[in-house]
DNA sequence: AATGGGACCTGCGCGC
DNA sequence: TGCGCGCAGGTCCCAT
């Protein structure tokens, strides 16, 4: 489940391989995947733009083309991007004029592939909370403070804040030792401090470690992100905790596989 | 307003 | 062995 950390190292490894490639043909595999402008138009509009500029909001990847509009990515579950690909086994595949090509895989077909004028108007944009990275501590508190929602599913919340999904919840909330059902308003001020530390070291490391390979997650390369190997909580129901011998739970909250440790996180 | 559940999909692992 | 079922989770949508 590509989250912050799997899309950061993605447009990393991007940027070193495709920028300033022109795109000369466009294969489409599975149209679905395509949801604005329709296919034939989705094609013409990449025919001879070269990819100018990656950016990451969130989850979602943006191409700059050199037509002045954006191609954006959204991987959502299933999708990888993997370069050299084979224009084969693709949902679409994107041919530069050096002969190589770009991949996008997806075996759920939830991936969202769009061009826009703009991807600033872009409703999931415009709606899309702050990044850990950009915020401090203390605007996170303020972000808190009138929120009653339980604390796991308001951080996975892309409104609310953007970029951590299931996984990194988990994990973040094992860092500050905090039951994912406490309501986000009755967390103290110590608590609100090692939840965002928590967030933040978690990504963190895990961009260190090219990301999570649970899944289909995997790097532009094909190879798997290494980060899996340090998860604390993250699908180990029933094993013992790291820290006090506890059994790690799960449970589900807001319909997701939710695990901690109910004997050190309170 | 906040919350919960279903829908979108496929592939995998489990139990019988 | 093989089949059918449940489950995985990012986001949107709808009902309560």
């Amino acid at each position: 489940m590509p989250e912050l950390p799997e899309v950061e190292t993605i447009k990393r490894e991007l940027e070193a391989v495709i920028l300033d490639k022109r795109i000369t043909a466009v294969i489409v595999n599975n149209a679905r995947v395509i949801r604005e402008p329709k296919k034939e138009k989705f094609v013409a509009n990449l025919k001879n733009v070269a990819i100018k500029k990656i950016i990451r909001k969130g989850k979602l990847l943006i191409f700059e083309l050199s037509s002045g509009k954006f191609l954006t990515i959204h991987l959502k579950m299933t999708g990888q991007l993997i370069y050299p690909g084979d224009g084969k086994t693709s949902r679409v595949s994107f041919g530069f004029s050096d002969d190589t090509i770009l991949d996008f895989n997806d075996s759920r077909i939830f991936g969202e592939l769009r061009i826009v004028d703009d991807w600033q108007k872009l409703k999931f944009i415009k709606e899309l909370g702050p990044e850990p990275f950009d915020i401090d501590a203390e605007k996170f508190k303020e972000m808190l403070a009138s929120k009653k929602t339980k604390i796991k599913v308001l951080i996975m919340d892309q409104k609310f804040i953007s970029g951590i999904g299931n996984l990194y919840a988990n994990e973040a909330l094992f860092r500050a030792r905090i039951h994912p059902e406490r309501p986000a308003n009755h967390l103290s001020d110590k608590e609100k401090e090692l939840l965002f530390k928590g967030i933040k070291n978690t990504l963190s490391e895990a961009i260190q470690y090219k990301g999570s390979s649970v899944d289909q997650y995997v790097q532009v390369s094909g190879r798997p992100g290494e980060y899996v190997k340090y998860h604390k909580v993250y699908d180990r129901e029933g094993e013992k905790c790291f820290r006090c011998k506890g059994r790690i739970k799960r449970i589900s909250l807001g319909g997701r596989g939710t695990y901690f440790c109910p004997s050190c996180q309170k």
